[in-house]
DNA sequence: CATGAATGAGACTTCATTCAT
DNA sequence: CATGAATGAAGTCTCATTCAT
């Protein structure tokens, strides 16, 4: 085509603009391209392609893919770190502690998955959770379906238990790891009196009017 | 004389048994190469090359890169599966129930940190933490020694419940996602109660003597 | 699978008849695979997988896939080469010679389309005649139907007779380089004359009782 | 001052040129290797080999061998067509029809034979004609050169003549068999009128003063 | 001789990055 | 600075052939 004067900005002085908006054009596209691909599957190409930019032009802006994937990562945690913060700072007892941060960020998810997605990054093209382990996640929930269906558990979302009986162990393991301590009988310790504090707590939440009774 | 029938295999077996070496001769390294790179990071190459094997050999057991993961994470995911549900399975109590499969799970984690990685994978050469996601976990964490120290919450290990913490929000996200229902308010209440219920069940374990004692 | 039993011969003292027997099973396979592929896109492997035999077994016959090539062409050949001979051996006048020879041929392709597309060989899974060449021969024929319907040729079948000029120009011209004369004039006017001569006899045969009447 | 527009290029279109000149390049050699190897034989790392390019240029202008094939054959047969075209409109007779043809074909055999067997494209690093069926056509050649002996033929060249048999012999069994009919018999019939015919008129070629005289 | 897994050269192709325009 | 073609390292995968059994 011609590529003679079709980059000319649209009126002069208005070049910090252009450049900044490049660079937003970049950081927005790189967005919907790793929440869609995966970082390991998302290509510079990809990213350039989703912009009326040129390959090159890229550069100018990054010095590679990992350097604009950290700018979306900071963008996102930037976004929704100080609301956390602050509503963390403004609490004045445990529950609004907590509840706060738990509703700000599962709305922020529902809100915009999009960055939801940007922000695990560890989906790829290729199903990460493979059959098996997937396997042993509905395993776990149907034992949990099956232990309050026996009276052994009070009745509770076995969907968002099991949930949080994996990421607790998942990341809680992660933390044991990366301290050093190794301790995992304290690892377990831990996990196990949340859980079954928050157990007990937990259907006076879901079935208003029936107190938890497992005595 | 009749030289037909001279290939009667000297010991049963032994390219049988020379094939079942390689396929774990592959497996293994397979193992150690996404557990230090990440399935996105590694590519067949870095696997034959962690092997005596030649480069053709990998495709004689294994159609792509996918195909071997998978059978890594299955051997991975089937080596604590069936020990995780038995365990559920003789649980008499609530108390068991979760006891078991926390012990269990951080057990075979300490114990084997090169195979829990390879079931996270979510590691890549690039660290997918970015600056800005690990400063506000630690954010949280600070937060969370802030509000002991003010006497909001009791004392606590303020790693583990950070951990928890974002374990439970992630995963319970990204199941309110899958499940579709996208009820971000149940969804909050959810890991709401049970954090408040877990940490007044908690001290009593950070400090032993102290019985639990929230009735 | 067991490896130790299965080849033991049927009966003793069957070893040559087993090893021409292989031999056999192996050209076959190869005429089969090559007429339906190409030679250049069949593979060693295509031809042992419409085997019962095992890959190593091909080298204990043919050195390489061009060895076999040259087997099948030449059963292919030696097939109708002597038949051919003989009838033209017998011929007392020209239109025997002719005659015969052409008769034979089609016939054989007829009843043998592997065996002819064996013999030709050129086709591969890549449609060698780009759409433009066979636009060309397509461009050909419309424009001899085209003068037949001028009158200027008799009535011939085109389809045929497309064939044929196509036939003779790129044999000949093959020949015209093979013999190193180069000789393009003479070429062209061996050809036109045949031609020439031809198309006027032709006629009577297509539509008997109308002489060709071209003056 | 302004430094946006120094962007306009000095010449017009000095990249364009280097793209087309690049794309000819890779034509050009492509046609030259196909014509040396064949296309089954010729990879596409040799034909960036026969450049002075890298070899991921060749997919800024090609997708795969295919394609580039593709832009050679065509190259080819657009540059030869319309002039036969044009050619056979203009003839007043079947002598002008069938003459020009042929000597146009001939003439540029002769010239670019480069061209020639890149159309042809049979050939590939295995010889195709295998020893018997050459031996075959050599045969034919003989059993010719001994009819014309015999006074059975009139004189003519043996070698044409043999070349002129096979290539109607394939070429029309080829259509025989695309178009449905296999009626052998009537491929037979016509290719024997048509030499009959051809043959009595071919002398008069040969030897000049001999007026061909098939009454 | 039959077997079939191992071999490794090499084919095709992609892609991050550079650089002339 | 923008452009986009050129680059070539590196990846995935095939396949003819060898060789231990």
């Amino acid at each position: 085509m011609d590529t003679t004067l079709q980059k000319a900005p649209t009126s002069p002085g208005k070049r910090e603009q252009t450049k900044l908006q490049n660079r937003q054009l970049i950081v927005a596209a790189a967005r919907r391209v790793f929440a869609e691909l995966g970082y390991g599957a998302t290509t510079v190409r990809d990213i350039i392609r989703a912009t009326p930019l040129a390959s090159g032009t890229f550069y100018n802006y990054f010095k590679s893919k990992e350097e604009v994937f950290q700018a979306v990562r900071d963008e996102v945690a930037l976004a929704i770190r100080p609301r956390l913060h602050e509503e963390r700072m403004k609490a004045a007892t445990v529950e609004e502690f907590i509840g706060c941060s738990f509703r700000t960020f599962f709305e922020f998810v529902a809100d915009d998955r999009v960055n939801f997605r940007t922000i695990r990054a560890d989906s790829t093209r290729v199903r990460m959770d493979s059959p098996e382990v997937i396997a042993g996640f509905e395993e776990l929930r149907n034992d949990l379906e099956l232990a309050i269906a026996k009276g052994l558990f009070p009745s509770i979302d076995a969907d968002f238990l099991m949930a949080a009986i994996v990421g607790v162990a998942f990341e809680v393991a992660e933390r044991m790891l990366q301290t050093g301590s190794h301790d995992h009988v304290a690892a377990a310790e831990f996990a196990t009196k949340l859980f079954i504090g928050g157990i007990r707590a937990l259907p006076a939440v879901a079935e208003p009017g029936v107190i938890s009774r497992n005595a």
